[in-house]
DNA sequence: TATTAGCACTCGCGGGTTGAGAGTGCTAAT
DNA sequence: ATTAGCACTCTCAACCCGCGAGTGCTAATA
């Protein structure tokens, strides 16, 4: 399993050249492109090692090698040399966010334009969201006699909204005091907390509104993932590993559809873990020729998050894994100020 | 420019078989298939009088005919039928949305998908937006102390979220004696007029928070289109003119992107009017090879929407047209209802 | 005059062939 | 252990070729 240095050395320039050129690389032209004080024979011998061990294949016979999956993962495991991100380039994404951006949900979707921009990659970003959402504010407004929005916020200072259908009808202002005294009870609890005191609001409405609230609640927990921004699809479909068109068939399924969590860790993470899943390393098919690199951020209040970068295998993973930490420890950053 | 009788069913029948197969449609073929009675040679002298006047076309010496745009414009204008809309097809969407929807952008939401569902086709649907928003309901909830966030709802139960950094630090309690005093005064107001009573607000907290509600507003307003769904992109993209992954990317491009607007009138159209773009006649290079099927609607207040359904210029007309007309009385019954 | 049968012609498409080029694996010499 | 030399393999693009579909034209017909 241990290569020798040079193999180690050869896979690493194998990785870096096919990442470029998106073609196969043959044993002459790393030779010349790279100096290397070997003749193509040598590094020949050297590649079929290297395919015995299952780090590269060929194509076809008589084409040069490209890496597996399991070569890219030796790549990012103990070869590569993370490129480190410009110092302007950090403090003009910084300005950015204090420029563009405002509220938690404004920043998950810039974050992701950022990446798929710099990293010519699709980039998913979930917005902060708390595991067991609490109630800040609750606030009902009358829509006309019988039907009434509730509005809640949550403690991460998320919006939630929901009309309601009413039995009687019901006043602005009975609507106002109603939430009032809602608040002062209900306020800053979870769903779960809410459903236990709740044989005490006795009139119609007000149990009717509780529980309304605890399932939106609820909800906002489950589908936590459903705020995902998702960003720079053309930027991966553009990829020539793409071209083909049946393939971005199956991919616009799965981003495009509802279904982003079959194909992206959205699930917590534990943060500044930044995780990386190669090709077939996917659980979904139409995944096998891409990588996602993701990492989890959190906030107070046990809010969490998480961004990922979507590329084809052939991604270029130095420059991915640095700008996603980056922008990881920013979003931790701004959940950290605005939340002071 | 008028066509004998004859021309005109042949025209007919030419753009019904080319959007079933796909394909040029040959003169023997057509005369087999509908049993006509005239000869192959017969029809193909009418072809050549219907290619001279620009209807039809051959890609190439050699194959059939295809429906030029203007073939397909005199199609909807004059020859085609419209299929109705099966009675149990119309339960089952009105069901569905009493069902499963509730509140104006899940409704939008939901009608995109059945469009794109039962046409196989993209659909893009604008939520009910009020050209001139006037304020109903305002909430200040304190995030901490130098933070709050401002929600809005709308006349039409819309719900705006902005947060708003405070030079002194104000507590909920102050917040809510705010917004109360405020709500008194502003609501039911459009941006214009709460710009106009400006001078009056005092405290510096209640000049900025106004200040803050009419540029929200106005921002609705013009950004109303922001608000519009799209569903199915697949069902278009899997269509055989997209086969050729490079014309794929231009619609991505188009449709993916903030730029809908560019490509469809998301824009105000008087209700009830179906609009019909096709191939060329659209603006955007990209939408050459689609056609647009449009209708606006109404509802209570001024609030107006739009429903488009895009496919390939070789969309199933007949069907398209009655199911978006359907849809968009459904729409503005659903509005009438929800405003009662 | 409108229709039609007959026919030569055109063109796209799929399949097979071919030659160039890239890159390999092997062998024998260093 | 390295490498020069070489035969070998395989892809790719270009090309040809024959088939089939569908046409346009012409001359005969109703």
């Amino acid at each position: 399993m241990t290569l020798t240095e040079r193999r180690r050395k050869l896979l690493q320039l194998i990785v870096d050249e096919h990442v470029s050129t998106a073609q196969p690389v043959g044993s002459s032209a790393i030779v010349e492109k790279y100096r290397l004080p070997v003749s193509p024979a040598t590094v020949r011998n050297e590649m079929v090692s290297l395919e015995e061990e299952g780090y590269i294949v060929q194509p076809h016979t008589s084409a040069g090698r490209i890496p597996t999956d399991r070569g890219y993962r030796y790549y990012v495991e103990t070869l590569m040399r993370e490129e480190s991100l410009p110092q302007p380039d950090e403090q003009t994404i910084r300005h950015q966010f204090h420029q563009a951006a405002r509220g938690l949900e404004d920043w998950a979707h810039l974050a992701a334009a950022v990446l798929a921009a710099r990293l010519h990659s699709a980039a998913v970003v979930t917005a902060p969201y708390s595991p067991e959402p609490r109630l800040r504010w609750l606030e009902l407004v009358s829509v006309h006699d019988y039907l009434a929005l509730v509005v809640l916020v949550l403690q991460e200072a998320r919006v939630l909204q929901h009309t309601l259908t009413l039995e009687d009808s019901v006043s602005q202002d009975e609507l106002t005091t109603i939430a009032r005294r809602l608040n002062s009870q209900i306020a800053g609890k979870t769903a779960a907390e809410m459903r236990q005191g709740q044989p005490e609001f006795s009139p119609a409405v007000e149990a009717l509104v509780v529980n309304a609230t605890a399932d939106l609640l609820a909800a906002a927990d489950a589908s936590g993932f459903e705020l995902a921004f998702l960003e720079g699809l053309r930027e991966l479909l553009r990829q020539p590993e793409f071209a083909h068109g049946e393939r971005i068939l199956g991919l616009l399924e799965l981003l495009e559809g509802r279904n982003l969590p079959q194909a992206i860790p959205v699930a917590a993470l534990p943060p500044h873990d930044i995780r990386i899943t190669i090709g077939a390393e996917h659980p979904t098919d139409a995944m096998r020729q891409c990588s996602v690199v993701t990492v989890g951020y959190s906030g107070p209040s046990g809010l969490r998050g998480t961004l990922s970068v979507v590329g084809p295998t052939r991604m270029r993973y130095p420059r991915a894994v640095p700008l996603v930490r980056y922008m990881g420890s920013l979003m931790e950053e701004l959940l950290g100020v605005y939340f002071a």
